[in-house]
DNA sequence: GATCACTTACCAGCAAGTAAGTAATTGCGA
DNA sequence: TCGCAATTACTTACTTGCTGGTAAGTGATC
């Protein structure tokens, strides 16, 4: 039989997956665990660097001297390991910025800015996050679960944030906490995506601290109209 | 012979395409012109839905009634056909926000919001801008240079905006221009993103001016650091 | 009569996935 | 501790389906 190990399949129909790498089926050896990670990185690699569909199980067979079968031998389809690899992305992230927990509070900016910091050293990262989040909104994406769960986990984490700052710095009016979220969100990818069009020309770090910081303050002291500049 | 008109082709090893539509050789039948509008619009749906990698020749050819090798008859490759969709978008972009120019100065902050609104009702275009800048930043993506060439024109755009604003109101600290013109395409964008994933939780003008306005208005007052907020 | 706007037919290449086989490793019972 | 059956980690070989591009032909239009 094709044995192709159907315990890890756990996304089936546009599910979220919930184990990490290591607890997936009761005993399964360390060097496959490993070479699964190796695969894994492949991954992010291949899929980073030409998209989730130009990318092929070959192209990352190569990299870790295996056939594409052998790739499909551990994750079933490509699919399914577009799945893992992103889950897996995930779960080093934490590793990857030295913290045990995502800080709550306005602690949150602070860690934001660090991450823009930290993304600036590893552009095979950040590429995979621009490349497959745009391609995810295409017909019928197999990653748009993920990336649609994501947005509205980060934008509620944000919005948390903005609450209590509220609260500490004595403001009432919190309607635009909402659209302050998603704006902070959306300047990090933005920034993101021309920065790996010109690497050169943008400052990611630099960038990213004054965008926050204009939204967390305008949430707190609105400042002028637009239309205000344009007659006087 | 297969006549593959290479009159149209000027853009062949990463190039800039400067004509539009219309100049197109000579002399061609109104007709046929109409024809390869509805193929370029074609290929904005097809591109926007699909990507340019995973989105076929047939299935644009499907919508305008003609087989593949119809679209290749007029555009001779799908890599051109996709740098000619792209430079027709620039084009019948001011028509679509009836505006003969774009201003300068602080009124391109406004045309800005305005873009974003004008936006709010055609997801299509939206799309195929989000989808293939990200997708361009994979490995030798033929519209790496249209993107970038697009980046730095914006930002140069905003920049001037700036400069003039802080002139105008007398703010003379003007080092942060660059960093808030990367910043103000970049929410943008973002926003765009995530309005495509959640188009109900995303009120994208709105989020684009509030967001517009706090880079805005960074620029001219920057107000407290966000360490600030983190110790009393 | 030449050019144009196509079509049909074809090709070569590639991609994911399947089937079947093989060598190594393992757990386990005696 | 040995031996063996089961499992695992693959490979090779193949199928199926699709893709962009080319060649050659055909009827309509200029």
């Amino acid at each position: 039989m094709t044995s192709n190990n159907s315990d890890f399949i756990v996304a089936a129909e546009g599910g979220t997956v919930t184990h990490d790498v290591q607890s997936i089926s009761p005993r399964t050896r360390p060097a496959t665990l490993r070479k699964r990670k190796r695969i894994l990185d492949a991954a992010i690699d291949i899929f980073g660097n030409k998209g989730y569909a130009n990318g092929t199980l070959a192209d990352i067979a190569d990299q870790v001297d295996l056939t594409h079968a052998g790739v499909l031998h551990h994750f079933g389809s490509k699919q399914n390991l577009l799945l893992e690899m992103l889950t897996y992305r995930d779960h080093t992230d934490v590793a990857d910025l030295d913290e045990q927990h995502i800080p709550g509070g306005p602690d949150l900016f602070l860690h934001l800015v660090r991450t823009a910091l930290v993304n600036s050293r590893r552009a095979g990262v950040v590429q995979v996050y621009t490349v497959l989040s745009a391609e995810s909104v295409t017909d019928d994406h197999p990653a748009r679960p993920y990336f649609e769960s994501r947005y509205s986990t980060l934008r509620g984490q944000v919005a948390d944030a903005f609450q209590v700052l509220c609260l500490q710095e004595g403001v009432t009016e919190t309607a635009m906490i909402g659209p302050a979220s998603a704006s902070i969100l959306a300047v990090m990818d933005g920034l993101q995506l021309q920065w790996l069009l010109h690497p050169q020309e943008i400052e990611l770090a630099e960038a990213s601290e004054f965008a926050i910081r204009a939204v967390v303050n305008a949430v707190l002291h609105p400042g002028p109209e637009l239309s205000q500049y344009s007659r006087g």
